[in-house]
DNA sequence: AACTTTAACTAATGATTATTAGTTTTAAGC
DNA sequence: GCTTAAAACTAATAATCATTAGTTAAAGTT
């Protein structure tokens, strides 16, 4: 049975993105097994032959958008471009991830903190870490000369609260592409600060 | 007895206070009647004397919570100040209740979800409204060419977001007195955007 | 056609929950 | 000390919920 693993993944993927779409909507704790099974048209102990709890969607959501932006963080960092454009890429990366992952990212602000002590701590540490990089390409940014001199923990709350709840001005804007968007909000986000 | 109503009022709002923080730390839904009891050392049962149900909490907490965004953009708004200066004052109004309030401010960013259709309307009606005349009020900055030609809608979006999230901020530099904060704030929000 | 796997189902369990009714305690005013 | 009102308590209710066990239907493989 070659296609059995295969559609039990895409089973389950239906499975996370329904979860995915509720807990934003209702929230963690008031989204039941019924209205995520519901959602896909079977019963609750349905969902079981899937996944192995409510909290299971809800970590393995987290885990993978906190992976996504790991991953893309890694990719900018380890290049060669100088600060300034790094932080233009940082941009894009969260514009696209709002725009093909809107859900996900909205859990992202607001459910981590019904994870397990476990994997909170983890996730915490993958969002902390990020945000460490984050600062260290803006520190590098301002040592070059690139953005102004400005006291960078204030603004790098500011740019980083904005990016993270993009998803919501881009759920009020579906019709602009993405890349004017994207071009936007670093016109927006960078304009003010950088030097030339 | 002079002072029972007084009491009374006394007892309500360590209720209401004891809901704030919790709900914040675990959301309303995650939040039982008991939990919120427990904190004031009474069992859940009694909270019955003081309070309709577990949702008055939320919706008193939230609309009071947009009255007072409410009242201080009247303030602001009906000034002769400078577009420009009013501003500022927004920002110090944000940065001042994020000191005074933090635990209501950050329900009021996630739990108005719970609010029942009624509450929800109306809730969201004076959110926009404030919005509204936050960007009249930019735009008339761009209009006297207080700050500088850009788009509006979303260097809009960027600052609601930073503001509405400074809490968060304020939560990790507890230390910092207002004022200097406010000084940053501005310095980093509207900084950028100054003509002058 | 027989077999096997996948994924649905029904039914039940045990825990938690908000809320109500009725009762007792506490404390202040007279 | 008596009265009264506020505010606590106990006990019960009815609903919801996540999860498990056991069973059936469907579909593909041999």
């Amino acid at each position: 049975m070659p296609d059995s693993i295969s559609s039990a993944i895409t089973r389950r993927e239906a499975i996370l993105r329904s979860g995915s779409t509720l807990f934003r909507e209702k929230g963690y704790t008031a989204t039941s097994m019924q209205d995520i099974a519901g959602a896909l048209g079977i019963k609750a102990a349905s969902l079981y032959n899937h996944i192995k709890s409510k909290h299971d969607i809800l970590s393995e959501l987290l885990m993978e958008g906190a992976q996504l932006f790991t991953d893309g963080m890694f990719e900018i960092k380890s290049s060669s471009l100088k600060p300034i454009t790094k932080i233009e890429k940082l941009i894009g990366l969260h514009v696209q991830l709002a725009i093909q992952r809107t859900d996900l990212m909205a859990l992202m602000t607001v459910e981590w903190r019904h994870l397990e002590p476990n994997e909170k701590k983890e996730y915490v540490q993958l969002r902390t870490s990020y945000e460490d990089d984050f600062k260290q390409i803006m520190l590098a940014a301002k040592r070059n000369q690139e953005i102004i001199d400005i006291e960078i923990d204030i603004a790098l709350f500011s740019m980083l609260t904005t990016l993270q709840r993009f998803y919501a001005w881009y759920d009020r804007h579906l019709s602009i592409n993405a890349l004017d968007l994207e071009k936007d909000l670093i016109q927006c986000l960078l304009g003010g600060i950088r030097t030339s």
